[in-house]
RNA sequence: GCGAAUAUAGCUCAGUAGGUUAGAGCGCUCGGUUGUGGUCCGAGAGGUCAUGGGUUCGAAUCCCAUUAUUCGCCCCA
């Protein structure tokens, strides 16, 4: 025996076997049958980028869990032997992030592509992160994507498609939620906070379903906005506990002495106003963006037009299969820097992190240095729907593997194989059993160890009268048929 | 990147006042005579106790380092 090696693959990357391969796939063809229905078309991208290609689209945390491939043969040996040798110097290609950035690269340099490309993408993406429950470090996501217009139309296709494909799968409590990358700025803007607080201050707020209140004030302080401004960013992101007195919000907000607190309540009172009770119920999110709008100042133009967006997204939403699922949630900040409008999230009870997400990315394309290309996409994470689905028991029953073993003794392998055959233009997954035994006792073991539902025994007597015997494994009975038509007419019989 | 815990058979785990040959359950192999599995009975294989060092007459057990895994923090699908 040589040295023992480690047989576990690598820490945050998994293999598929047969039972897990039958759930991927179940959860993909429904995917891809709700993405095409859509009109979405499929790409494939190399698992290797260039750095070129990768850096600078995700932020900086995103560049240091890029997988990075070093220089091969003759590059190596010089970006060794150069003075500066580090990180950057070694690598010059990396693992996909993701799939949107390599649309857009696909995009920018292919100009026969429809004007409005539609695709869909399912292909694992690697992440050199830490490891956890439903977090990998190699992982698929299934991207649909709409380049080459602004039109929000575009917004509401790329949600409808993603609320099916969850509908489709069995999900009916999902949340897909809303917000605007404009209208986060905005808020920051009328909290007094700088601009270029921008990216620290909603890493902060992102937290807040974690830690509280209290904890993202604290949280802020510690990064060097003030106290107030910090409860005013509260006040807008979690506008709708304003409207109740009796909220922890209002609470925090007297105990700052937020000077905006009791304009904010009034203007609250005057938003619900417009709104009948019933109304209130069914259309909160125009109400509280409606809110919104008041909150902010008449004179930010980027503020209320976000504002206007998101309103109209809503009322085209609601005509999709995403409609009874939106919700808008100010508070709601992702972290890839390349998006710049709308931005999604999809929740669901009692999982924490989320089942995919995605947005509006205007600029991206346009970073490859060509022409602008606005565009909109949705990313579900695959094995996020599938840890939930897998709690939750949500698979129906996957066949997997042959249905019926062909057990033999005292015949010939010639004869094996030809009944294997036979049994196989019936349609059924056969498998012979590809050793001589001295017990047939063994070979029954076996099927029963596969989980086949029949074991089809050959001996003398069957091969001599063409026939075989199909047992039933769980009920045990068992009849000799003759091969051809007679063995389904049997399969359905003992099956009953 | 920081903190904590864990590492014994293929799997799940027992096993400390340091003491012969390290155990169990499941799984696996063989047997309980002819072509019938699951249950039952009997037998067997399988471990340098993560790796390296130290303390000791003696280490799975105590100490140190390394590696891996798991859980928090951070960040994300």
């Amino acid at each position: 025996m040589s040295r023992k090696i480690s047989t576990k693959p690598p820490s945050g990357m998994r293999d598929f076997l047969p039972a897990d391969i039958a759930r991927r796939e179940f959860v993909i063809a429904k995917v891809t049958e709700v993405y095409s229905r859509y009109g979405f078309v499929p790409l494939e991208t190399p698992t290797i980028e260039n750095l070129s290609t990768l850096l600078g689209k995700y932020g900086e945390e995103g560049d240091q869990l890029l997988y990075r491939l070093l220089h091969r043969r003759d590059s190596l040996a010089r970006a060794l032997a150069a003075d500066d040798v580090s990180e950057a110097t070694l690598a010059d290609q990396g693992l996909r992030y993701d799939l949107t950035v390599p649309l857009a690269r696909v995009t920018a340099q292919y100009s026969t592509l429809p004007k409005f490309f539609k695709r869909y993408q399912i292909q694992p993406v690697w992440r050199a992160d830490r490891p956890g429950k439903g977090r990998f470090r190699e992982f698929y996501q299934c991207d649909v994507d709409i380049t080459g217009t602004t039109s929000l139309l575009a917004e509401a296709e790329v949600c409808g498609a993603v609320a099916e494909v969850l509908q489709s799968l069995g999900f009916d409590n999902f949340t897909i939620r809303l917000n605007h990358r404009a209208l986060l700025r905005a808020m920051i803007r009328a909290a007094g906070i700088d601009v270029a607080q921008e990216g620290t201050a909603l890493v902060a707020v992102d937290k807040l379903d974690k830690i509280g209140l209290e904890g993202v004030v604290k949280e802020l302080e510690q990064r060097g906005i003030e106290a107030e401004q910090a409860g005013s960013l509260l006040g807008l992101m979690c506008c709708e506990d304003l409207l109740d007195p009796k909220s922890e919000l209002h609470k925090l907000l007297a105990k700052i002495g937020c000077r905006n607190l009791m304009q904010w309540t009034v203007s609250g009172i005057s938003a619900v106003s417009d709104f009948s009770e019933e109304e209130l119920e069914t259309r909160r999110n125009e109400m509280l963006l409606a809110y919104l709008a008041r909150l902010l100042p008449q004179g930010d133009e980027a503020g209320q037009a976000a504002v206007k967006e998101l309103t109209e997204v809503i009322g085209l939403l609601a005509h999709t299969p995403a409609g009874a699922h939106v919700s808008f949630s100010p508070h709601l900040a992702r972290g890839l820097s390349y998006y710049t409008g709308a931005i999604f999230e999809i929740a669901v009870p009692d999982f924490g992190g989320s089942l995919g997400g995605g947005g509006r990315y205007d600029n991206l394309v346009g970073m490859f240095g060509k022409k602008d290309i606005p565009a909109v996409g949705f990313s579900l994470g695959l094995e996020r729907i599938l840890v939930v689905m897998e709690d939750r028991k949500m698979f129906p029953d996957l066949k997997v593997g042959p249905e019926v073993l062909v057990c033999w003794k005292g015949v010939s392998q010639q004869d094996v194989l030809k009944v294997t055959h036979a049994l196989r233009r019936s349609g059924l997954r056969v498998e012979a059993y590809p050793e001589k035994t001295r017990k047939l006792g063994a070979q029954l073991k076996y099927a029963d160890g596969l989980g086949v539902a029949f074991a089809a025994i050959i001996g003398p007597e069957e091969v001599e009268q063409g026939s075989v015997t199909l047992k039933h494994l769980t009920s045990g009975t068992q009849e000799r048929v003759a091969l051809g038509d007679a063995v389904d007419e049997a399969i359905a019989r003992l099956s009953s």
